[in-house]
DNA sequence: GTCTATAACCTGATAGAC
DNA sequence: GTCTATCAGGTTATAGAC
């Protein structure tokens, strides 16, 4: 673990720095000092790398958008699963990089307010609606309902405990583990609620 | 009431603005002179009113977190309604409420990331948890389950599209009005799917 | 590539006239 | 109560030495 700090290049440390203040604060209330000291390089660094803040900026958000999609995409590409299986996956991934990453939607979302045009085309959702066979499979078994109500209802119901995530924890009702644990339980209940859904 | 622009008072035109733009922007990347200049007051007066940026933006939002919760207390710590019923009001009031303030979660969330304990006692999570009759119509239903699963799948279903609002109409593939033609829509599907939900 | 020093600008807040 | 003018502090970005 330590070497992940040492053996790294300049422009690396900087850019592990930025991602962690970057997603904590957003990118109003971050101050290029504090992701120089978070990264232990000067501050003059940070420009001479990313020539500014708001490109340092882009570089994270890209990042991370591809984070939030990357999990998705390839099994609403798939063709060769059920539906049923493809919730299984997507929902298992999908809690599993968030475990890893719980302040990722409320991040990029929020910076999407405010940034407003700049990333949207990074987000392949014309492929996701237009193009992916999950979508498709969804209007198979409603082909009278808009897809996307089912699509939300997964998503929700997989990234809205991460959202609620600080008002649960920090109350005091749930702790870190208990979360955790709670996120594991949803794994194998979405899944069967969405098949009820479904069927509907 | 009065007028809603000529005949408030000074103090209510800045709250009138700081309400729109801090929830807009959120509150580091709001200036305090974008508030003025949304209000027409003179900056100054900002500070004569509310004394400091900070404060203003408490008054905001402490209004915000009670509008977050306003519409489903009341419901949740309802004894006389069947669960059923309480689902179908929750849903029913929350998209309303939500269509009127779309940015709601997101901002009363991302901001929450920023100021960790400042607001959280303002939010009746424990009463919900600990209190409501909600809570324990679900665990007579599922006495071998966590309760709080089923809360965070109908407020992820009903708050999470709202979320990604952003996201799906950017984009171009929904309107303003798709869009609420579609949140109009689900305060009829969630409930069904709740419904099938609680029976598995 | 890295550092120090500083420029250039912005922001919240207040003093003081009216 | 309201305005103008301005201060004090903080922020991004860069120039220039090493």
């Amino acid at each position: 673990m330590k070497n992940k700090t040492k053996d790294q290049s300049t422009e690396e440390k900087i850019l592990v720095a930025a991602r962690k203040v970057f997603t904590k604060k957003g990118f109003a209330a971050t101050r290029t000092r504090d992701i120089a000291e978070e990264s232990g390089i000067n501050l003059a660094l940070l420009n001479y790398y990313f020539k500014s803040k708001e490109l340092l900026f882009e570089a994270v958000m890209v990042e991370k958008i591809a984070m939030l999609f990357g999990q998705l995409m390839p099994v609403l590409l798939e063709t060769d699963l059920s539906f049923n299986k493809k919730v299984e996956l997507v929902v298992e991934r999908y809690i599993d990089m968030l475990l890893e990453n719980p302040d990722l939607p409320i991040f990029v979302m929020s910076e999407l307010r405010n940034h407003p045009d700049r990333f949207l085309e990074k987000m392949p959702v014309d492929v996701i609606l237009r193009e992916s066979h999950f979508i498709r499979q969804i209007q198979e078994k409603h082909p009278d309902q808009n897809p996307i109500h089912y699509l939300m209802s997964i998503l929700g119901m997989v990234i809205f405990p991460f959202v609620m995530k600080p008002v649960f924890t920090k109350i005091g009702k749930t702790d870190e583990k208990g979360f955790k644990a709670m996120m594991k339980e949803r794994k194998k209940l979405i899944p069967k609620w969405v098949e009820a859904i479904m069927e509907i």
